[in-house]
DNA sequence: CATATAACGTTGTCTGACAGTGTGACATCC
DNA sequence: GGATGTCACACTGTCAGACAACGTTATATG
């Protein structure tokens, strides 16, 4: 029986009701990040309103989030579509992922905070790495780097990380060559944990640089890496989600 | 008469058009930014809507916009309104700002970019200290920040800076002390100039540190301040915008 | 073959509607 | 008196439907 006194109530956790304009941001999203909605596929506000059974406000109120977080594209007249990178957005992705890493890096560092869910991502990491699917690798590699910015506990840095994530996947499934993943970055990744984990801070930031510097410059020049380091995706191996391949089927090329 | 070859037209830029959507979460934007709009002002859809001549639905999705950027909050079956800061914001606010215009710093030195609109930047508010009007410093000290991270090229940095911005004002206008700014700050705004124009990194990332710093520990502990630098704004202030300040008066508590 | 025209599909925007929910005033009870 | 219950009002959440403006594609025309 619980005790009536309000001050002795059992730990009650607030009550958060996501919104529909939520829900269906999330879902969107999360359709882009596992590649089911590719770069460059346009939304046909109608049918995507009846997929997901919801009006066509709905979902346009949701499609604004998705631009202003700069996923989707706008343009007056022609709708919305999904981002395509371009070799410009490269650099630009990684300069705002290394100046929130760094700072996260800074903070937690500086301010001593447990850092156990980073040793666990990069175990995941490890694990994803054997498994030697490209999807698996490049899920868990943004993770462990998520995992960083949120041992810092700034929501904001968080917030700003879970963008660049999905900013940072559009450029691999913006790349003609199709999404690829590299499985050497596990040397740098134990190096940048170990560094944390010293609390050396220089070394930390310097491991960050080399890091995004070194995928930029992947991005930009594949062919500078052998062959046998590189896992790509197959068809198979992107996370199918009926709803969304069905209504890749139905929108316009 | 204009040539007829396509090759050989006149300079022109690509016609911009910016949305509806687009227009009004500027509006709404501006109107925070300077004040109008006070933190913790809810919005009535139906008046704002009138307001604005625009239809509910098209108000609703430009809210959403400033949802996403963190400047309204949201809670279903409450409405939306202006976000207030409380003082858990004001590090987390000012990490960011950390990590955005260090990254622009070195960004800026290491490129060698041209840098004339930062020392532009600078002048102006050199003239706004002398004139010592609050809103004025204010302005011109944001300018300021905006203009290294718009110096460095990178359109994300800058477009998360001018998201910053807006959370900086907020912080300054949910002060219950009201909004107030320090003339002090020119000092190390010089030194930041110079740092930079003398290519000197760590000097330059150092000052940046000290001003996140030292803004974030005024706005935390008010009473170490000497009065004197203190410029306070009155309401006649700031930008009054009729149409606002009506809209204020019809809205609810 | 390039250009104009027509037909179609989509988006942009609005009106109107209604249920669900939040809010404050008021009455009620211990 | 303070807490609790009740009710009316205001507002949001969500939807359906409508229509003009715009884009795009196919078709006709020079």
């Amino acid at each position: 029986m619980p005790s009536p006194a309000t001050s002795e109530l059992p730990v009650l956790r607030k009550v958060i009701r996501s919104s529909t304009i939520d829900l269906i941001a999330d879902q969107i999203r999360n359709a882009i990040y596992s590649g089911s909605l590719a770069p460059g596929q346009s939304i046909n506000e109608v049918r995507t309103a009846e997929l997901l059974v919801v009006s066509r406000p709905s979902l346009r109120e949701a499609l604004q989030r998705l631009v202003s977080e700069g996923v989707m594209t706008h343009a007056p007249g022609r709708g919305v579509w999904v981002k395509r990178m371009t070799s410009d957005d490269i650099d630009d992705v990684y300069a705002v992922r290394e100046a929130i890493e760094a700072q996260a890096v800074k903070i937690v560092i500086r301010s001593g905070k447990p850092i156990a869910r980073i040793h666990q991502a990069l175990a995941t990491l490890e694990l994803a790495i054997e498994e030697n699917t490209a999807r698996a690798i490049g899920d868990a590699d943004l993770d462990f780097h998520h995992s960083i910015v949120a041992c810092s506990g700034s929501v904001r840095l968080s917030d700003l990380m879970k963008v660049s994530m999905v900013h940072t996947r559009l450029l691999s499934l913006s790349d003609p060559r199709g999404y690829e993943v590299r499985c050497d970055l596990i040397e740098t990744h134990r190096e940048l944990n170990e560094s944390i984990a010293a609390g050396n801070e220089p070394r930390a930031l310097a491991v960050v640089g080399r890091v995004m510097a070194g995928a930029a410059a992947r991005l930009h020049n594949p062919l500078t890496e052998p062959e046998a380091v590189i896992v790509r995706a197959d068809d198979q191996d992107k996370l199918v989600d009926d709803q969304w391949s069905q209504l890749r089927d139905t929108m316009r090329a």
